[in-house]
DNA sequence: AAAATTATTATGTATGCACATAAAAGCATC
DNA sequence: GATGCTTTTATGTGCATACATAATAATTTT
C-alpha cells in the first residue's frame, strides 16, 4: 500500500471529497490537519489548503483556525443562482426576446418604497413599468423605480427601446444589494399585462441595489405564472 | 505620487473593486496582466493572482489564459442562497420549531415521480407528508419521496419525530442535485395543511438529489403565503 | 475556584521561483 | 487565401519557506 500521490488540487479536493462520501469521514468529525495530510497525498501543505478551502467555500466542511477542519455536520446546500438579464435568459431559452415599455413617469413613490430606499417622502423617484417578451407571450413584469439623485443620467433616459433591467446594469455601479423570492398573486393589473387570470401565483424577485447608503434603484420582476429558477447543487 | 503598496490580497481586491466602481476600468475593459499589477501594487505576483481570482469567482471579472482579465460586461448577480435545515430556519428567525408527521407509506410514486426520479414505474417508494410549524403555526409542507434501494436504513425510520428534511441531511451521502424555485397555487390540500385559503400563492422548493446515477430523493417544499427567500448580493 | 496570562497549534497568507497550459498571434506551407 | 505549425504570452498551479493570526489549552496569579 504505497502512497498514490495527488500532485494538484483538484485531485486532492477528489480524494477528501470520496472520503466523506465513503464515510471514511462523517459529519462532524475532525479531519487530519493540513501537514499530515500533505504529508500522506505527497504534496505541499499549500496545495492541501488550496482544496481544503474550496470546499469549505462550497460548505461541505467547516475550517477553523486551531480548531483545525472538520465535516460539515450540516452541509448547508449552496444554491448559486445565476442571475441573468431577462434578455439573455429568453435568448439561453431558444425563443425570441422583445421589450415593451409600458409607463414611465417622475413621481412620488408609495411611502412603502420610500421607506425600503430610504428616500425622503416628497421625492419623486423615475417609476418605469415594461414588459419582458418571450415568443411574443408575456415572460417577466418589470416594476422599477430609480434614483435619479444617484443616477442622474438616468433622466435622459426614455427606456422605450433598452429596458431599465439592461441599460442600469452597464450603466450603473453599485456596492452591494438584496435580492427577495417570494410567491404572490397576481392582482387585476398585473393579470392584465401578463395575459394570465387574477389571483395566480406569480414568481417574484425583487432586488434593490445601494451605492454606499444611497439607494441606486428597487425593482420587482413578476414572472409569468409557471415560471421556475433552477439551479445545481 | 509614490505607490501606496497593497499588501494582502483582500487590499488588492478592494483596490479593483474601487477601480471598477470608479469606471477607471470600464466593464468590458483589459485590464492589466498580473505582473504589471504586482509590480505597481508593489506586491508579489501570486498575491495578485488570488485576488483576480476570487474577483472572478464572484462573476465581477472574467479571465481567459493568454487572452487576459477583463472586466465583467455583464456583471452576472450570483446569489447564493443558503438552504438550511427547516428548523435551523425556524429557530434562527427566533421562532419556535416544531413538527409533524402526517403520512408515511410505502406506494408507487405517480409517473411524474418515477420519471424524473429515473426508478421503474412499477418500483414502490417510500412516501412522506410532513409538516414544519413555527410557534405552533405551519410554516412549510414537505412531500417527500425516498429511494429505498439507495437508502435502505430509511426502511426502518418511523419518521415522526425527527423530519426526513433533517435525517437524509446527517445519514444520506449524494453527488449531485438539483433545486428549482417557483410560485403554486394551493390545491384544497395543501391549504388545508397549511391553514391558507385554496388557491394562495405558495412559494415552492423542489430539490432532487442523486448518488452518481440514481436518485436518492425528491422532495416538495410549500411555504405558508408570504414566504421570502433572500439573500445578499 | 475564578480570572488573567502565556504557550501552543492549526489555519491563513505572502513571497520567489519554476513550470504547465491555453489561446492568440505570427509564420510557413500548400 | 486557407491551412497547419510554431512562438509568444497571460493565466494557472505547485512548492518551500516564513510569518501572521485566532482560538484553544496550559499555566499562573488573584
Amino acid at each position: 500500500m504505497s502512497a498514490p500521490s495527488f500532485r494538484n488540487w483538484q485531485s486532492v479536493q477528489e480524494e477528501v471529497r470520496r472520503r466523506i462520501h465513503a464515510r471514511i469521514w462523517k459529519p462532524g468529525d475532525l479531519i487530519p490537519n493540513e501537514a499530515d495530510l500533505a504529508l500522506e497525498f505527497g504534496c505541499a501543505r499549500t496545495t492541501v489548503n488550496r482544496a481544503l478551502r474550496a470546499l469549505a467555500d462550497a460548505g461541505v466542511l467547516d475550517r477553523r483556525r486551531k480548531a483545525g477542519t472538520r465535516v460539515a455536520a450540516q452541509p448547508v446546500a449552496k444554491a448559486t443562482l445565476q442571475i441573468a438579464l431577462i434578455k439573455t435568459e429568453i435568448r439561453e431559452r431558444g425563443q425570441d426576446y422583445s421589450y415593451q415599455r409600458l409607463t414611465r413617469s417622475k413621481s412620488i413613490p408609495p411611502a412603502a418604497i420610500s421607506d425600503v430606499m430610504q428616500t425622503a417622502q416628497s421625492r419623486a423617484l423615475l417609476h418605469i413599468r415594461a414588459l419582458h417578451l418571450a415568443d411574443d407571450k408575456p415572460y417577466a413584469f418589470e416594476d422599477r423605480w430609480i434614483n435619479t439623485d444617484v443616477v442622474p443620467s438616468a433622466r435622459a433616459e426614455a427606456f422605450d427601446m433598452l429596458s431599465p433591467n439592461e441599460w442600469l446594469l452597464t450603466h450603473t455601479p453599485y456596492t452591494h444589494g438584496e435580492i427577495a423570492f417570494s410567491a404572490t398573486e397576481a392582482t387585476a393589473d398585473e393579470a392584465a399585462v401578463l395575459k394570465c387570470a387574477e389571483g395566480s401565483a406569480l414568481f417574484a424577485i425583487d432586488r434593490m441595489t445601494w451605492d454606499g447608503a444611497r439607494s441606486v434603484t428597487k425593482v420587482r420582476l413578476l414572472f409569468r405564472p409557471g415560471h421556475q429558477l433552477r439551479t445545481n447543487l
